[in-house]
DNA sequence: TAGCGACATGTCAACAGTGGAATGTAGGAT
DNA sequence: ATCCTACATTCCACTGTTGACATGTCGCTA
């Protein structure tokens, strides 16, 4: 139930409305947290009800800007400093496969990895011109959108570099027993 | 719908039961796909209702084994090779937090980012004698789980290294502007 | 032979997340 | 004056996930 945190957090820093909040996960938080509409005006809902936050002021078109509550803070600094955060990567479809990479033929098994070196070049490639867009943010979203970014830069060369190895290890594997390719692939038909 | 696909994936190594399959996900699968009971037996029924799979025995206490079929076959090759798995970590409570550091105090920012690494070094300690588990495995698992280990180790001693380092960029922060603490913390009442 | 633990499946309620549709308003550009 | 776009919220149906509960059987061992 982070959801609840992500909005008390962003409300922590300003007042905002659903709308508001939206674009803010539609940019920054999207990477870590992505939401949509309904759960997001949901949630708000709730929030206000339990008291955690409240509308602080009301504009055109029906807007309702919310505004964090001193339990609302409270709350906010409990998650931060006193609970651990959940595992990181609970289900990783991509490791899923590596699981059953047996069952198709090696080399398609090679190329499979060879993608994931691929995919984790490409996003370091559209990741890192972002550091000096970062970088002229305002102060906090600059030093702590930094250390996201960082993050997701020395994922993506982990990733990289694993896939590559990974690949070379199949190879190995291929040698050492040549015939063993399951059966053909699935027939054209 | 990757439950779906893990199914496929293991009985394409060999036939189970839902109970067998159950156990494979508290085990070599529970850290890249958890899965409970409830799930399992029902997708199995959906899995059975679609023809890729099949009740290949009944055993004592009304036991189903499930083999896959030609169909189920195919549906598991195309979903390896022809398919992009999806975004690798969509969600982490833990970068999560990062962006809302700038809410507490500088001292407790820094605790969060050493407690990180800590559990990406605790991490490190608990896979890394799994390693030899591994090896000792039946082939497949143990060339391919061998390969999904290491990402683990991978990611955990980045973790770490970024954790670590984070720190330090927080450190440099506190020393460039000193006095701008947010209010003490939630008062002790 | 009684009982226990492992085997084995099935069902249900609740919640979180996804995507889309419906509805309407304000403000700026033509 | 009109129209379009961005603003802004609400509702709904569907799927996926969790955890708990219900139910029953087999095989071993005390």
């Amino acid at each position: 139930m982070s959801l609840r945190h992500a909005l008390l957090g962003l409300l922590g820093q300003s007042p905002a409305s659903g709308y508001d909040l939206l674009k803010t996960f539609g940019i920054s938080l999207a990477n870590v947290w992505p939401a949509t509409q309904s759960q997001v005006y949901a949630e708000l809902g709730r929030l206000a009800d339990a008291g955690l936050v409240e509308v602080s002021a009301e504009g055109p078109r029906g807007r309702k800007e919310y505004a964090i509550t001193e339990a609302g803070l409270a709350e906010l600094r409990h998650w931060m400093t006193e609970t651990d955060p959940g595992p990181i990567a609970r289900r990783s479809e991509m490791l899923l496969r590596v699981f059953f990479l047996g069952q198709i033929r090696p080399e398609q098994a090679r190329a499979y990895l060879r993608r994931q070196a691929e995919l984790g070049e490409e996003r370091i490639k559209k990741l890192a011109p972002l550091k000096e867009v970062v970088e002229k943010m305002d102060d906090d979203l600059s030093v702590y959108g930094r250390l996201a970014l960082d993050w997701g830069l020395r994922f993506s060369a982990m990733q990289r570099d694993w896939a590559l190895w990974a690949e070379k290890e199949i190879e190995k594997e291929i040698e050492k027993k040549p015939g063993s390719a399951p059966e053909p692939e699935a027939r054209p038909e």
